[in-house]
DNA sequence: GCCGTTTTCGGCCCGACTGTTTTCAGTCG
């Protein structure tokens, strides 16, 4: 079985949870996580490192005896120390660290004075209200315990951005209109543009801090207040999604939003950086050593050229190469929406979306589009009225027609073809070789496992007429995780072959993630935004591709659908 | 456990809040 790296980095966050909940050194614990959050980041798989005998210890954040480990996960699939440690305390433990409020402390005393193993152990001892009586703990946080044990059984509780997106927005036009609101921004995860979010920080400066909570907690949309102090307060709306407003002075605007922007690793490494510099960077500003007068702090970029540093956008804060890319003056020029002169995935009424070819084409040219592709599915994919030959044919002429009455903007011709179980597309060459644009697709036996998947692509690839992988690896946010995938080797042999990957602009499916379009960057694989909009409306999904293409490091050049129909056309023929 | 043009040992980001305490530990972002 072949080993991901998100398998070794799940296998070092458990030693780490485990070995805090077991109280070792922290910083050792703090190792341990960052060599895991390290691997997540790699745009290459651990295992063909070792396979090829490349040196782990190249990955910062990894030592040579991390690098031993790792080796032995690749190896075995497993780590002994895992299953020592496990021999002392139960591996269910870490459940019990998802919930709010219980650290690795308080549940190792739990286990070591209650015997509580699992969630459901931790349930009945709340029931019984064995909780309260342990030293350190007291009715309040039992009470608490009960209400997250209730919440994560309910739902995933983190929020996609669009979602978010809903919401927030009108509570910032709100707010924004409110009496004695001066600069005001959303922070957190939503600055940066992440697909899904726990909460959303917004920092505003106020003349009057009172009035302006007073506002924010009487918004229309707010079902409960959780705190309401005096430079914070918190609601959750209706939605469930929990929104804190922090009043912060003007003097402290930028460092406040540095701050709350994120992601904590990426401010880690400035503060780290500011150490070597005598200098101190909190969410206040930035400090000499020693002193109270800071020395710059109002507009974000003074952290950021404090530090040495050019401004970073916020979309690239993760610690994934950023810091080192500012330093040698190398960030990517990220793409924009404006970039874009087309949208290369939509359906019409011939088989499930909601608008005609006409419709699509007029709402996408009043989007600033040049030119759209049209792509219903084929005939394999029955529940969305997939198309066979005869009916494509007839897709084909009506374009040809409608595209008589436009000037300046093309309809191209083209499909969303399934990529059936044995590789083979689900239409012949013939009327394939007609489109200008194939969009190949798996839409059903998504669980085979990993050669079987990967030769299943790969043997697609082949054919001549597929152009770009559509919505690659299947996942959907908080649905379904990815299918089984090599995608190195499926964008290596994209690259060899002239085919494209599609970042798919649907916001449950954002496929690919952040991770693989900066994968696919560094290989040379280029990407293709598009909505799969099935009404006009969805078309404007296309900025939430966009969002995922910023924090994949994407620039102009990396995307197909940049260039001007004609040379796209050209990149597309495959000889 | 990692890391190093002041270090191969002795550091490892920073502050606020909460609930439990009576000066602080644990947790969070």
């Amino acid at each position: 079985m072949p080993i991901h790296n998100s398998d070794i980095s799940g296998i070092l966050r458990k030693v780490a949870d485990l070995l805090d909940i077991e109280g070792a050194n922290q910083f050792r614990v703090r190792s341990y996580r960052e060599a895991a959050q390290n691997i997540d980041n790699l745009s290459g798989d651990v295992s063909t490192m070792v396979a090829e005998g490349q040196e782990l210890t190249a990955i910062p954040g990894i030592g040579s005896s991390m690098a031993e480990k790792i080796r032995e996960i690749v190896d075995t699939g497993t780590l002994g120390q895992l299953e020592e440690i496990t021999s002392r305390i139960p591996e269910s433990l870490t459940d019990l660290l998802r919930l709010e409020g219980l650290g690795p402390e308080r549940v190792g005393d739990l286990y070591r004075q209650l015997g509580i193993e699992t969630l459901e152990a931790l349930e009945y001892a709340v029931e019984d209200h064995r909780i309260r009586e342990l030293e350190g703990f007291g009715a309040k946080t039992e009470e608490k315990i009960g209400h997250e044990l209730e919440r994560i059984g309910e739902q995933d509780i983190r929020t996609m951005y669009s979602e978010a997106e809903e919401y927030t927005e009108p509570l910032m036009e709100y707010l924004k209109g409110c009496e004695g609101v001066g600069k005001i921004a959303v922070a957190g995860s939503y600055r940066r543009r992440k697909e899904t979010v726990g909460d959303i920080d917004i920092l505003a400066t106020c003349d009057n801090i009172q009035s302006v909570m007073e506002l924010f907690v009487r918004y229309e949309d707010v079902d409960e207040v959780l705190a309401h102090g005096e430079t914070k307060s918190s609601v959750r709306l209706r939605s469930g999604l929990q929104v804190d407003l922090r009043a912060v002075a003007e003097k402290s605007y930028g460092a406040a939003l540095a701050y709350f922007t994120g992601s904590q690793r990426h401010n880690i490494r400035l503060r780290e950086r500011a150490q070597e510099r005598n200098l101190k960077i909190n969410e206040y500003g930035v400090f000499p050593e020693g002193e109270e007068h800071p020395v710059g702090g109002k507009e974000e970029e003074e952290v950021y050229a404090s530090v040495g540093l050019p401004y970073i956008h916020p979309e690239l804060r993760e610690d994934r190469g950023e810091i080192e890319a500012a330093e040698d003056d190398n960030l990517p020029g990220l793409i924009t929406l404006n970039d874009l002169r087309g949208d290369l995935q939509m359906h019409t009424t011939a088989s499930d979306g909601t608008a005609s070819v006409r419709e699509m084409a007029e709402a996408a040219r009043a989007l600033g589009h040049e030119y759209i592709a049209i792509t219903d599915h084929s005939q394999r994919v029955t529940v969305a009225g997939g198309l066979d030959a005869d009916e494509l044919a007839e897709e084909i002429d009506r374009i040809d027609e409608i595209n008589e009455s436009f000037d300046g903007f093309r309809i191209l011709k083209a499909v969303e073809v399934d990529i059936l179980k044995d590789g083979r597309l689900d239409l012949e060459d013939d009327i394939l070789q007609r489109l200008d644009l194939r969009v190949c697709c798996i839409h059903y036996h998504q669980d085979l496992d990993e050669e079987v998947q990967t030769t299943r692509v790969l043997r697609a690839m082949e054919n001549p007429y597929f152009n770009i992988l559509g919505h690659p690896t299947g996942r959907e946010l908080g649905r379904r995780g990815e299918m089984a995938l090599d995608m190195e080797r499926i964008m290596d042999r994209a690259l060899e072959y002239g085919c494209f990957l599609e970042l798919n602009s649907t916001p449950r499916r954002l496929d690919l993630n952040d991770i693989y379009c900066k994968m696919a960057k560094e290989r040379g694989v280029k990407i293709a935004i598009s909505t799969d909009a099935h009404s006009t409306g969805e078309l404007q999904h296309i900025r939430y591709g966009i969002n995922q293409a910023r924090r994949g490091w994407l620039e102009p050049d990396d995307v197909v659908n940049t260039r001007p129909a004609d040379e796209l056309l050209r990149l597309l023929h495959r000889d």
